[in-house]
DNA sequence: GCCGTTTTCGGCCCGACTGTTTTCAGTCG
């Protein structure tokens, strides 16, 4: 069985929390959360390099040591180091580390004081008021973290971003109106665009900052003011969504705004490249000795530091530095290089509209092609089409075809791979469309050879055009099924496959470090949103912003092509 | 523990806000 790269993160992630608690050195501990991080970012499992023969320590923020002991991980599934150390401070600190307001140091206090080892013992102590014999707990701290321990969930409530976009547009739309505003940018994680986003980082330019934030925390959806300066302010909102903001002045706004987007490890490596040139970069700008020489926008930001201006999507320290010094950041695709939608339900199964309205909204995007891809038989839950029906649906785009004289509907279906790898349709009928979308909807819980095998068996049928949702994971929901990404990239290389990045934002299958591997081995991609209804076609902002993360450009998508040239690809080699 | 146009040691990003230990540590982004 072999050990997945967030396995091997989560070694790293474990020790260093809890050689946190034990007030280790401080960078030791950031070099086993820089590895992890490596690790958990790389496109290729460290289990199949080690295969390949590769020296790991090559790897950025991988040593000699911790090469040693990801192969460790990979040979035996344990690292006798987290054993050793959790002999020592119990696995169930980092739980409290969660608390907001609970650091390693506060953690290592209570437990060396307290005895206390979970929620359920700090809650206990919080009662008992035996808390305040500990240093540092006054009345206001240990009433902030009663508050917290209660509305503490160990699920991780992370927004998806089309609903984060939504909750942010009226708070945005108030903080414009207040007086002595010029801008307000969204940043942080919704401006990278990641599939979900922790709270909003908002940043707001003006020239006397104090106002702003009088004005900011007199906005009626705020259930509660966590802290409140001149200059920043985190506030929740009555939906639960923490909101960051910042105010400063329009002087400092490119800096502002790179450090406000970050991500994290992007600013530490900006700031180490601007030390190494002499600089200081933080908030405010770009600084020789003392002297501001930059950073009102973030184009003058990155050009002082000999770097070509880098898009947000690209902002996680995963190589996007060296490109940018060197030239070769990718020309990010986007939503206007988009000619086609290739993943469309109509009510002929579980979609909501017919072929017609479909292709209505589809010509509205300005599209010169859609495909309808109802369901196959098999999925009975949503009325799925056997033979004779899809027969009867390619009779209807046949003629819709041949009245329209602009968009146009190629004929589809998403079919069924059953559980033996053979297709839900019999090939009698799959050859009658243009293409196929082949998809896993049931058995998700086959051990990874088996359903990696599965759909392998499943490409080899010659009508197997995509390979749509190819994780089958639900964003918050369902986890991916096991399947082995690299063979099965491999196989649609040599096949002529292509794999579908699916728009929907609770899938957003496939993610974006699979993208970037698709990118690299030269596998073919679609983006499509699996509409089931006219509005659905929205979605394939979702998608793009998934992609960009990928590093995809226009070339690698097919439906950035005219159809004629689409219909090249969509055969098989 | 990693890393090197400051290479095998001595560094390791930078700043705001809070509460409390009245001068700053802890936490967070």
């Amino acid at each position: 069985m072999a050990v997945h790269n967030t396995e091997i993160a989560s070694f790293f992630e474990r020790i260093a929390d809890l050689l946190e608690i034990e007030d280790e050195n401080p960078f030791r501990i950031r070099a086993y959360r820089n590895a992890a991080r490596t690790i958990r970012g790389s496109t290729v499992s460290m289990s199949y390099l080690l295969k390949q023969g590769k020296d790991l320590s090559t790897l950025p923020n991988i040593g000699k040591d911790l090469a040693e002991k990801i192969q460790l991980i990979v040979e035996t599934g344990d690292l006798p180091l987290l054993g050793e150390i959790e002999a020592r401070t119990p696995p169930t600190l980092s739980d409290l580390l969660k608390v907001q307001g609970l650091g390693p140091k506060r953690v290592r206090l209570l437990y060396k004081e307290l005895d206390i080892n979970t929620l359920e013992d700090l809650r206990r102590a919080i009662q008992s008021g035996k808390i305040y014999t500990v240093k540092g707990f006054g009345e206001k701290t240990v009433k902030a973290l009663m508050e917290r321990i209660n509305s503490y969930s160990t699920e991780e409530k992370r927004t998806k971003w089309l609903l984060a976009r939504d909750i942010a547009r009226p708070l945005l739309e108030y903080i414009k109106q207040c007086e002595g505003v010029r801008k307000v940018m969204l940043a942080g994680s919704f401006r990278r665009c990641k599939e979900t986003v922790g709270d909003l980082d908002i940043l707001v330019t003006a020239k006397e900052s104090k106002k702003v934030m009088e004005c900011i925390s007199h906005y009626d959806e705020i259930s509660n003011v966590v802290s409140m300066g001149s200059t920043r302010s985190t506030v929740i909102l009555d939906c639960g969504m923490q909101v960051d903001v910042r105010v400063i002045a329009p002087e400092s706004y490119g800096a502002a705004l790179v450090y406000f987007t970050g991500s994290k490890p992007h600013n530490i490596e900006l700031r180490k490249l601007a030390q190494k040139l002499g600089y200081k970069i933080n908030e405010y700008g770009v600084f020789k000795q003392d002297k501001h020489i930059g950073g009102k926008t973030e184009e003058e930001l990155y050009k002082k530091l000999g770097l070509n201006y880098i898009e947000p999507e690209l902002r996680e320290n995963t190589g996007e530095l060296a490109a940018a010094r060197n030239g070769s950041l990718p020309q990010l695709i986007s939503l206007k290089d988009i000619r086609g939608d290739l993943h469309c339900h109509t009510n002929a199964t579980d979609g909501h509209c017919t072929l017609s309205e479909m292709a209505s909204s589809a010509r509205e995007k300005g599209y010169e092609y859609i495909s309808i891809n109802d369901h196959s038989k098999r999925l009975t839950v949503t009325h799925g089409l056997d033979e004779a029906q899809l027969l009867e649906q390619i009779r209807q785009i046949d003629k819709f075809n041949a009245k329209s004289d602009d968009i146009v509907i190629l004929k589809s279906i998403e079919v069924d791979i059953l559980e033996d790898g053979s297709l839900d349709l019999s090939d009698s009928v799959l050859k009658e469309l243009d293409f196929t979308v082949c998809a896993v909807h049931y058995k998700f819980n086959l051990s990874q050879q088996k359903q990696t095998e599965r759909i392998l068996r499943a490409m080899d049928n010659p009508y197997f055009t995509i390979l749509a949702h190819p994780t089958g994971r639900l964003i918050n929901q369902r986890e991916a099924y096991e399947i082995d990404m690299q063979k099965l990239m491999m196989a649609a290389k040599q096949r002529g496959i292509i794999l579908e990045l699916n728009a929907q934002p609770d899938r957003l299958d496939l993610n974006e470090i699979h993208c970037k591997t698709a990118k690299e081995l030269g596998v073919k991609l679609v983006i499509s949103t699996d509409a089931h209804s006219q509005n659905d076609f929205d979605y394939m902002l979702c998608g793009i912003n998934q992609a960009r993360r990928g590093w995809l450009e226009a070339e690698n998508v097919v439906n950035t092509r005219s159809l004629k040239e689409l219909r090249k690809l969509l055969k098989r080699k």
